[in-house]
Parts: structure tokens; sequence; C-alpha cells
DNA sequence: GGAATGACATTTA
DNA sequence: CTAAATGCCATTC
């Protein structure tokens, strides 16, 4: 029996490169609304190296927090995908990647 | 079973 | 618009 983390990493690793997704709409991708949980499932971290969790965002496009160096390690990474990172926010308009489009 | 926690989101003042 | 308060779901103790 897959965890809903475990879920959520599955989907999070569809995630393409240079495209993030809000906690909301990841949550939305395993047919929950629990970005709460979510969050918490990426604070556990159980794979940070097979889960691009830097890819995970705030619904308003804030960067939001990261377990592994913090938030600037987090914008770095973000930035070497190829995503423009403006004030700690991201341009969800050019690089939010929806639940559906991983369906 | 119940209380507490969290890398958030939404609403209200 | 900014700040604060409340709600949210799943997990853990």
């Amino acid at each position: 029996m897959k965890s809903f983390n475990e879920k959520v990493y599955e989907k999070l690793k569809k995630v393409p490169k240079g495209k993030v997704i809000t906690y909301k709409e990841l949550a939305k991708s395993v047919k929950s609304d629990a970005y709460r949980a979510v969050g918490n499932a990426m604070k556990n971290n159980e794979d940070p190296v097979k889960i691009p969790c830097y890819k995970v965002v705030c619904s308003d496009g804030f960067v939001g927090n990261y377990s592994g160096g913090g938030m600037k390690k987090k914008i770095k990474l973000l930035r070497k995908d190829g995503i423009e990172v403006n004030n700690n926010k991201i341009d969800l308009k050019k690089y939010l990647f929806k639940a559906q489009d991983i369906m």
C-alpha cells in the first residue's frame, strides 16, 4: 500500500524540467486536497535524491521553504532548471505545471 | 481514538 | 495592499 507521500513523490517526479507545481495542484494530482500532508511528505523527505522537492512552490508563486539548505538553495536549483525567480517568487504564468497535465 | 504538528491556502479586518 | 486568524488533510505521538 503506497502511502500518501509515495503517491505525491510519483507525481512530483513527473514534473518536467523547467516547470514547477504548487502544493495544492500537487495534492489534486493525487486526488486529494491535502496540500498540508504534501508539505509533510516533503519535510519528511524520505527520498531527497529521487524527489525534486524544490519544484514545489506556494500557490501565489512564492518559493516557500526547503529542507536541504534553505530557500536560497531551492531558488538556485530552480534557476538551474531554467526557471526565473524574482524576489523569491516564480512566474506561475510561465512555469506552473498543472495536476491535469500529469494525467 | 484523540491531540498535536506541518516545506500551505484562503478569508477577513 | 498588508497582516492576522482560521481551515485544511494526512501523518505521528
